[in-house]
DNA sequence: CCCCAGGCCGCGC
DNA sequence: GCGCGGCATGGG
């Protein structure tokens, strides 16, 4: 039944690696996963810096992230207001290790611009939001119950059997299969991206798998 | 040298 | 609506 195959590969990873703690707050000049999951909200400055983190992870490198919000965070920038007053060239120097820094320094003044409220369709219309960005700041920075869905979660649950396509398609998958409970999606979805930097790569290592039992392995 | 990374946009069809 | 090229640094 896919509900409980959808459960039990969540309690398999979740035994296996532990909580993930995301978003990774950041606090002095480092970011930090909240191990013991606190799990507060996150206050509206902290909600801010993961909305830029998560426009600069846009395919990039996490390690890669981390150092464009320091370099910015040196410059005393991790605010609307002081990165208001930069301009986007300036930006896009600081932001360099995060790749696509052009485009990103042009995406997060966009962003800087927003002042609806928080929603998905807000957001979507915002350039340079799509729809797994939007998703990451509804559920990482406001905690809405909304899945995330990444190319790791299509890879992972193409391979253990549910042959899905577009966005759309995976996240009513655990829409509605799973209880809407942004900790449970929080941390699913963590574990999820854990599962694809250790085994389910593009080039899977399928020997040590915790999801083993229910991957129905046609790779 | 290669490939990949916590995507998105603009275009052609 | 779908596929594809462009965007770009840093690590393995």
């Amino acid at each position: 039944m896919t509900e409980t195959k959808i459960y039990e590969a969540y309690n398999l990873l979740l035994k296996s690696f532990g909580r993930q703690g995301w978003w990774p707050r950041f606090d002095n000049n480092r970011f930090i996963y909240n191990k013991d999951f606190k799990n507060s909200k996150p206050s509206e400055d902290e909600a801010f810096v993961i909305s830029i983190s998560a426009i600069l992870a846009q395919n990039t490198n996490w390690k890669n992230v981390e150092k464009a919000v320091i370099n910015l965070n040196k410059e005393n920038l991790l605010s609307k207001e002081a990165l208001l007053k930069i301009d986007v060239g300036k930006l896009a120097g600081l932001i360099k290790p995060a790749g696509y820094f052009n485009q990103k320094a042009k995406k997060i003044k966009e962003f800087l611009k927003f002042n609806k409220e928080i929603s998905r369709e807000n957001l979507l219309e915002i350039w340079g939001v799509g729809e797994e960005t939007a998703d990451s700041i509804l559920l990482y920075a406001y905690n809405f119950p909304i899945f995330v869905i990444d190319a790791y979660t299509k890879r992972i649950f193409n391979r253990i059997g549910f042959k899905l396509k577009n966005y759309k398609e995976f996240q009513e998958l655990f829409h509605k299969n799973l209880v809407k409970d942004y900790k449970l999606f929080n941390e699913y979805h963590a574990l999820l991206v854990e599962l694809a930097k250790r085994n389910c790569r593009k080039v899977p290592i399928c020997g040590n798998c915790p999801l083993n039992q229910v991957c129905e392995k046609l790779i």
